[in-house]
DNA sequence: GGATTTGTGGAATTACTGTTACAGAAGTTA
DNA sequence: TAACTTCTGTAACAGTAATTCCACAAATCC
């Protein structure tokens, strides 16, 4: 009972805990231990309920009192400074149980640190720069499960350079949207397993304007790399129904991130411009 | 006056502290900051002076009281927490040639791993079993940047089961999309910092109607969480211009893992269906 | 060495915080 | 839908902590 780490406990309680009581773990999850430092009311505040409630909740997790509480939050925080432990050291669970959550998410970062092994860092950096010269257009495309990915892609793209175009919806085909095209234009695509036809001939005719293809697709490659001047392959295998394209979104949040910083200059006026909106 | 820590503060006095004023410094440098977060009367037995040594202490160090130097103290110690990420986020951009990419999907494995710890499972497999009897409709919306999420999930839950609704674009307030919610109905939102005033109505809406909101939301809790029965925080900071949604899609694809699995009796069909044509 | 100023701790006071009781709302079950 | 149970917030209450005051001790200055 002593040896516990508050966050242990409440993660103990976990389903004992009642509608309000959650928002009040949450908070206090949210930003651990400060919250639970503050008077009674301040956490309640910042937990969205009430005074009342966050006293019940400590009752729950086995203290007598509020200050007995806090005591072993400053007890637990001490213990901390002593050995240079980081605050998810706290906060992580028992291995008692293989939850699903947990389980799943931890496959899910497996994925992402995998892909920092498939994808070459210079390739990485080439493709950002070529991405923040704003001298050429820029065609983003998506197939049935990845269109939200160029989506998200263009939406953050378009505040930080000119030039965007998406090619939108299935009969992408409609070789009307690809006329603008012009040689050493850049595209690009995303495709994943059950790899998509139209998408190929997507990246057939683009190649044959000469545009260059920065292929997005996943371990075992699609079709398309054999037209791509550039492929940042990423880890989506899960061994379920579905595969993950979490780790999809952490190279192009990767991509996002490092544009920003190449065009800092251009792009700062954009987005100051465009969010103030 | 305000920027300095309290740390700081002391050593700018130094000279100008009395006897019993520098045992009660000693002992709060000794361990820092745990004993200011205790009470008065603690701080002065582990400093071995008085009470009102301690009072006059913090007023010398130029607060206006004891709570409001133990405020001090917390933001401080929160800041500080905080900023491991935004370090390390500087640190990657200085070296020309360093590995950006390694570094940045390291820090999204990261906050996948963080993202553990915010989410109560008992509540991820509540919100997963609500989401798998299939009598009562599900909406979902998103924001600016996290409706592609709202998008992707729906796209699968639809090949999983029926009743799903998208609450789509901009005039989201648009009363008409929610005439048909009924009490019980489940909803998930996607709100993320910067949070959406628009979302906020929707969820108030939601809320009149006794639909039950599944909030999505970033470790800050966007203003939903009031209205929310359920609530997944995922850890999206940065330190950068954009905050980073990586962890929030791998929470949306553990839910549709999940789910597919729980209704895998007529999900399996129905997927065979819509897949098959 | 006595008078004066300054620092300190103990006790009274005050303000505020944690606690509890109660009433209303929400959820659950028949 | 209605009765019952559980939960939650409001508000009054009680307890404790912070603050202030005062007497005493220490150091300093005539």
């Amino acid at each position: 009972m002593e040896g516990k780490t508050v966050a242990g406990r409440i993660h103990d309680l976990d389903e004992g805990l009642t509608s309000a009581g959650r928002k009040a773990a949450r908070g206090l999850l949210g930003n651990y231990p400060m919250l639970g430092l503050a008077p009674v009311a301040e956490f309640a505040a910042g937990a969205g309920v009430s005074a009342a409630t966050i006293v019940r909740f400590v009752a729950q997790l086995g203290f007598k009192s509020y200050p007995d509480f806090q005591r072993a939050l400053r007890e637990e925080l001490e213990q901390r400074s002593k050995s240079p432990l980081q605050r998810g050291a706290m906060l992580s669970t028992e291995p008692g149980e293989a939850p699903f959550l947990a389980t799943f998410l931890a496959q899910s970062a497996q994925r992402l640190e995998e892909t920092v092994a498939l994808i070459s860092p210079g390739e990485f950096e080439t493709v950002c720069r070529r991405l923040s010269e704003t001298k050429r257009n820029c065609y983003l495309a998506g197939g049935r499960f990845t269109d939200f990915l160029a989506g998200y892609l263009e939406a953050h793209l378009r505040l930080v350079r000119p030039g965007i175009r998406r090619l939108d919806g299935r009969p992408a085909t409609s070789a009307d949207q690809l006329i603008d095209v012009k040689p050493g234009d850049l595209a690009i695509l995303f495709d994943v397993r059950r790899y998509d036809p139209a998408m190929l001939d997507v990246a057939q005719t683009l190649s044959q304007r000469k545009a260059h293809i920065v292929l997005i697709t996943d371990e075992w490659l699609s079709p398309i790399a054999r037209h791509a001047r550039y492929c940042l392959p990423c880890s989506t295998q899960t061994g379920r129904t579905w595969d993950a394209n979490a780790a999809i979104l952490g190279v192009v949040e990767a991509i996002i991130a490092r544009v920003t910083e190449l065009s800092w200059e251009t792009a700062s006026e954009r987005i100051g411009a465009l969010e103030g909106e």
